[in-house]
DNA sequence: CGCGAGCTTGACGTTGTTCAACTAGAGTGG
DNA sequence: CCACTCTAGTTGAACAACGTCAAGCTCGCG
């Protein structure tokens, strides 16, 4: 599944980049010492819904999808993960355990760090702790503009959050190529297969965007934007 | 509106009981320096979505909801609070703003603490600071099930979850009178109100629960897991 | 060439909302 | 004491949104 490597320098390392930048030389050399470096295949699984949260994963290359196994077989899609960032989950500091499921959508690089070192470096540095908190709550904000977008929005709507989020959030371009199918847009949706796909025609049709198997590109940003506000 | 009063020593106040035990005197101290008292009477808005966070409110008696104001006047119930919880928000360590309005269901009686000043004893005291992280993450582990039960589940499962809810979380008992509407049992559970109306009659002639007015029975808590659990 | 996985389309049934009407109870003023 | 109003709750019928099922399609790959 993964080969065990060690080449990397913790500096090279998306932590150093932006939440590391807070700890000491003894801290960041004791987490250094307590990582190990995985390489995921894409569709790999990175994290195992209800597994014990034993390490933190630093993404160093690559995308994957962060979500939640729900009912009958049916996934709610949290979030498209790349390159830089760090996933920990809401299992850390309560029952380590975790609550979703994170897997590969493109070949993954991680850096994985101990769980229980991370948890004493916050224990022990509460600038550090403070900017953890800072992140934390950042997810919770996000999540709660999901709830609303995925309970008070209809299937249009929806479809277009998810292409801004692809776009704005993920590619930073307005013509990109998502490293996701259409079960993974309509997981991110809350709707099925199907669904997904009568949309994307309707807006294709519409000329709001373009799609051509998987390449996408916004054509009339301003009527998709009206679309994610009127639902 | 309300009235501004110091009667209080901090520790009477939930703070004291769950959450403060690891400050020490002087930080208490500080914190006692920095509250005052507020009393709201039933309707009335505690903290409003989109306005500044400037204090963290501690519960010290009554029931209030959390909630989403999203589009077209609907809104999303995050939770329900009762006395003994304390009340930041996403806003706190990010952009120090309400990401969601609160308000009061019957009388509340709250202690305002200068969000500085919380700020600050985070800050310096790490030990506090992973206790905060502990509890925003169990709230983000609800968020995690709400998202589950408000995008996977029919009407039927969803009005399950929140009978639940109100009898486990907040009256402990399977017979309770809940200070909400219809509506906001709606807004709990994403639906309209006549819809949960609708819901509440079908779970009454199945003998499932006994509804009169406000007043709500468990009768049949198997089958009624059955329809959480099945949608 | 044929196979399989993901994609697409259409017909149909179910779920849930909208709108309008009606009811019951709680004030409120004459 | 009686209209009157106002709000929350309730019900029904029409309608729209969405999912399900089944069939066909495309395209890469052996």
């Amino acid at each position: 599944m993964a080969e065990i490597t060690k080449n990397l320098r913790c500096d090279r390392c998306c932590f150093k980049q932006e939440i590391f930048t807070l700890l000491s030389d003894e801290e960041m050399d004791r987490i250094n010492q307590n990582r190990y470096e995985v390489n995921f295949k894409s569709h790999e699984t990175i994290f195992k819904q209800g597994a014990a949260l034993t390490h933190i994963a630093c993404i160093t290359s690559g995308f994957g999808k962060i979500y939640i196994e729900g009912f009958n077989n049916k996934n709610l899609i949290l979030r498209i993960f790349k390159e830089n960032e760090f996933i920990g989950g809401p299992g850390m500091y309560t029952d380590f355990m975790m609550h979703y499921t994170v897997s590969a959508l493109t070949d993954v690089s991680t850096c994985f760090i101990d769980a229980r070192v991370f948890y004493d470096t916050v224990k022990n540095n509460s600038a550090f702790a403070l900017q953890m908190l800072g992140h934390i709550n950042r997810m919770g904000i996000q999540n709660f503009n999901k709830f609303i977008n995925l309970t008070q929005k209809h299937m249009h709507g929806r479809i277009a959050d998810a292409i801004f989020y692809l776009a704005d959030r993920i590619h930073e371009s307005d013509d990109f190529e998502p490293p996701i199918s259409r079960q993974d847009l309509a997981d991110m949706t809350a709707m099925t297969k199907e669904s997904a796909i009568r949309i994307l025609k309707d807006l294709k049709d519409n000329q709001t965007i373009s799609v051509e198997g998987n390449h996408f590109r916004i054509l009339n940003r301003a009527a998709l934007e009206k679309i994610s506000r009127t639902g």
